[in-house]
RNA sequence: GGCCCUAUCGUCUAUCGGUUAGGACGAAAGCUUUUCAAGCUUUAAAGCCGGGUUCGACUCCCGGUAGGGUCACCA
């Protein structure tokens, strides 16, 4: 087994802005980078840009956002190979003076030259990190070309020269690039570079094991962003697709992650992506923050007239949010869909009670009105310090007139909803008098 | 189709020749003193097939099958 050498490691992430940062594409990011940390050498960010016609100002700052947001931070400015040119042009000519490549006549509307890679016609054989030995015979590649013109260096050749001149130590990239690799080899040889080390890491496949794209839902970092998932947990999340740590722990801090990461102990086959894992990850995530930090991201996606309700009752407010929104979200963008659902508005005001479903359906209206009596009777002198004090107050009685007899009446007159959250912890947020209160209300109705 | 890569529960995975094949998500059941959610407990659930090698293969080798990648003047 090769042993991580002395000279100090320099990965490179390098996207084409052809398109909003894909979590594919943020997975890559993340193995280089933590691959990079782990060996405490350089992450470094090329934009791939020679495409003119389809590279897009806007991609470019999505990529870099959404690097930014997952915490995927890259060393130095990004490298962007639509300012290197006259880089290309001197390797371009170099190769063309020296035999490596030439002008071909060709070209695809026949109005100029193109530059072909005059092909040694080798087999090549390459040690990937975590494939093993790969070889290609590289006959049925052709001279394949390598620039547009003399001005236009195509990808291979882009990419080849700035590894070399970055000084890349380490290629870790999809497993899309495997065949890409004999090419590479064949110009890094051309132009006398050093071959760094690969790692060709598995794809990821939507859950019907097709490629992942935009009809499976959401495969951009900012889509997921949008959705209310934290960063870290969508890091964490894809680390785990395709690496493990060996161990049973799976809730991860980037650094955390950083100091357990091993290229070798990737995965070789495919991973599918698996959203209901990812929400799990989001909330395990979600409940390790700190209290100040979740709360204004609830806040933000409360509709307005909620979000003035908890304003203005500021100790309503918080209770909602740590006993009933943090108690049931996966993902921030529940909070949005729980408040439209009218989970959350029964706690700010009183709801709209409909008399026949105070009763349970085996009690009777006559005995759900002493019921109801009896339970602002003792909640009268209970202690609401919690939920659960609530609940001893009002254990005996429950316990022995029959739980759903007693229990449901309360629960819905406080509520005025079907399904709930138990009666005691409605009680505890909105307190003694309004609880009170909308007993009373339930009770006048009979 | 050529070339290349891959193959353990539905999914993510542990195992690096000897285990009752372990964990997690999801599912099912029960408990948590009505319901919903959460939580806890339990259960079901896997070595693609066929040959070797070996005292012994999920693990090593070969073949098949299946899936994926790639075959641009895109990256």
């Amino acid at each position: 087994m090769r042993k991580s050498q002395v000279a100090p490691v320099i990965t490179r992430f390098a996207p084409s802005p052809t398109g909003n940062l894909h979590v594919g594409s943020a997975r890559t990011a993340l193995f280089n980078f933590l691959f990079a940390k782990k060996h405490g050498g350089t992450f470094l960010l090329r934009i791939e840009d020679t495409d003119k016609e389809r590279s897009k100002k806007e991609f470019e700052e999505d990529i870099l956002a959404g690097l930014l947001w997952l915490g995927i931070a890259h060393d130095g400015e990004p490298v962007r190979q639509s300012e290197r040119a006259e880089i290309y042009r001197t390797y371009l000519h170099k190769m063309i003076e020296s035999g490596a490549a030439y002008e071909a006549e060709e070209n695809q509307d026949k109005t100029g030259k193109v530059i072909r890679f005059k092909n040694p016609n080798i087999a090549v054989m390459f040690n990937d990190l975590i494939r093993g030995d790969i070889s290609f015979d590289t006959i049925e590649l052709g001279d394949f070309v390598i620039a547009k013109d003399r001005e236009t260096p195509l990808y291979h050749l882009a990419a080849v020269v700035d590894d070399h001149e970055t000084g890349i130590t380490h290629i870790i990239r999809g497993e899309d690039h495997i065949s890409n690799t004999p090419r590479q080899i064949l110009i890094q040889e051309a132009i006398g570079a050093k071959r760094p080390f690969y790692a060709h890491i598995p794809l990821i496949l939507a859950p019907d094991r097709s490629k992942l794209s935009k009809r499976h839902g959401a495969v951009s970092v900012s889509e997921y962003k949008k959705i209310g998932y934290l960063p870290d947990a969508l890091v964490n999340f894809l680390a785990l697709l395709g690496w493990n740590p060996g161990t049973d722990k799976e809730i991860f801090s980037i650094e955390e992650l950083t100091a357990a990461f091993d290229i070798e102990k990737v995965q070789k086959g495919a991973a599918v992506f698996n959203e209901e894992k990812l929400k799990w990850m989001n909330r395990e995530h979600l409940r390790a923050l700190p209290h100040e930090e979740i709360a204004p991201m609830v806040l933000e996606r409360l509709p307005e007239d909620l979000r003035a309700a908890a304003y203005a009752n500021l100790d309503i407010g918080q209770k909602v949010l740590d006993r009933v929104i943090l108690e049931r979200i996966h993902v921030l963008s529940e909070v949005t869909a729980l408040a439209d659902a009218g989970e959350f508005s029964f706690y700010f005001s009183a709801p709209h009670v409909a008399r026949e479903k105070i009763v349970w359906k085996k009690g009777t209206p006559e005995k759900t009105l002493a019921h109801l009596d009896k339970i602002a009777n003792i909640l009268h002198t209970a202690s609401f310090e919690s939920p659960d004090t609530i609940k001893a107050a009002l254990s005996p009685y429950a316990e022995k007139e029959g739980r759903g007899e007693v229990l449901w009446p309360y629960r819905y007159a406080l509520s005025g909803r079907d399904t709930s959250p138990d009666p005691f912890t409605i009680s505890y947020v909105i307190g003694k008098q309004e609880t009170i209160r909308r007993i009373q209300t339930a009770r006048d109705l009979l």
